[in-house]
Parts: C-alpha cells; structure tokens; sequence
DNA sequence: ATCCCGAGGG
DNA sequence: CCCTCTGGAT
C-alpha cells in the first residue's frame, strides 16, 4: 500500500462517515461569516451560534460595528471566551475593512490576514466557504486527526499540516476534506475518548488508543 | 513561549 | 478538577 493509497484510503473512509460534512456555522451576509469565523477562535461554533444571533440583529453592517462601543459589543460576546481581544478585533476589523478597502471584505489570503483577528486559518476558512477557493484550513481537529493517521508528524505547525495534506491531496478534494476532517475529528476521532474500538481507520493509524 | 478567556465534557 | 474547543497577537 502506497503512501498515496492509504491517503485515498483514509479520505475514501472518513468520506464515507461523513458525506455531507460542511460549515455549522450561521451567517447571511459575508461579513457576517467572516465574523464568524473570527469569533470561533478557542470555542465551538454551537458557542458562536448562540450569541451570533442576537448580534448579526441588532448589527446590520459593518458601519455599525465599526461605530459600536466596545463594551457593548463585549457583552454580546462574553460568553464565548477571549471576549476583550474578539471584541476589539472585531471594532477595528469593521473599521479597516471601510477605511482601507473601500467597505469590500478582500478577496485576497495576504489582504485578509491584515484584519485583526485573522489569521491564515481565518481566511482559508472564509476563502474556502464564500469564494469555494481550494483551501486546507488547519486547526487541532485537522491537525490531530493528520498526526494520528501518519498524514503528519507530532510537533508540525499547522502550515507544515496544510503543506503536507496539499501534497498528497488534489485540489478539488481539499474543501470537502477540511471538513470531513473535522468532523471526524470532532465527533469521532476526538481529542479525549476517540472512538478507536469501532474505528474504520484503525488498521492505518499510528496512535491507537485501545 | 505565553497570554487571552468562558463554557461544556468527562 | 482538568482538558478541550475550527487561533491570533505579542
């Protein structure tokens, strides 16, 4: 079995498992998903859902949260953790979408990752959903799973994560990938109690907790 | 390398 | 109680 057999093999499974894996995250507006995926930093979506609700209501463009209080907008967003720095971010975010580019979110890895708040996760994640550009976003579950599988290698970075699943996976396979990735990842494969006793996986993986 | 941070699970 | 959750900035 080739390197790029078992590969097959492990997206060809987790597919299986899967098939309909996508982005749990609410939005309308992609102001509102790049917001979104900025405030998931360290939380769960079902976190950022909960308080999203009521913020993209009261919040109906980028010029109202780039005018809004930052208290305020801390209150909306306690619950989810890293509050104060999420809340800033997301102030100054606004702010420099309308004063730097014109009020248009960028279309553009490098631009994107000048917004406070995001990183290269971010703006894969968001370039990925919104413009279906091919992107790996890597975060633990992605992460944890390429390691646990021998895709990558205990102490890579996630670039070195992203570079690798790159290499051995095509292009068009990489949307579809980066989610199915993470919910096995985050329903199965898990950081504590992964299911490893009924796992379809079980005869590739490096790190077997049974 | 460390800090920011709360909620939920085990 | 401790660990983890779709990280980013310093």
């Amino acid at each position: 079995m080739t390197k790029k057999d078992k590969a097959n093999f492990i997206l060809d499974q987790i597919s299986k498992m899967y098939p309909n894996a996508s982005i749990e995250l609410n939005y309308r507006k992609n102001y509102e998903l790049l917001i979104a995926i900025m405030l998931s930093a360290q939380t769960t979506d079902v976190a950022v859902n909960k308080i999203t609700k009521k913020l993209f209501l009261d919040f109906k463009s980028l010029e109202d949260y780039a005018k809004a209080d930052i208290k305020v907008l801390e209150s909306y967003i306690k619950t989810i953790g890293l509050y104060r720095n999420k809340a800033k971010n997301l102030k100054k975010l606004a702010q420099m979408i309308i004063d730097e580019f014109q009020g248009v979110i960028p279309q553009d890895q490098k631009l994107l990752e000048k917004l406070p708040g995001v990183g290269r996760k971010t703006a894969n994640v968001y370039l990925a959903e919104y413009y279906k550009i091919p992107r790996i976003a890597v975060d633990t579950h992605v992460s944890r799973v390429s390691i646990r599988l021998g895709l990558a290698k205990v102490g890579d970075s996630p670039l070195q994560v992203e570079n690798k699943l790159m290499k051995i996976y095509d292009r068009d396979q990489w949307i579809r990938l980066h989610h199915q990735f993470i919910h096995f990842g985050r329903y199965f494969c898990k950081a504590r109690n992964p299911q490893c006793k009924t796992c379809p996986l079980l005869k590739v993986c490096k790190m077997p907790m049974i």
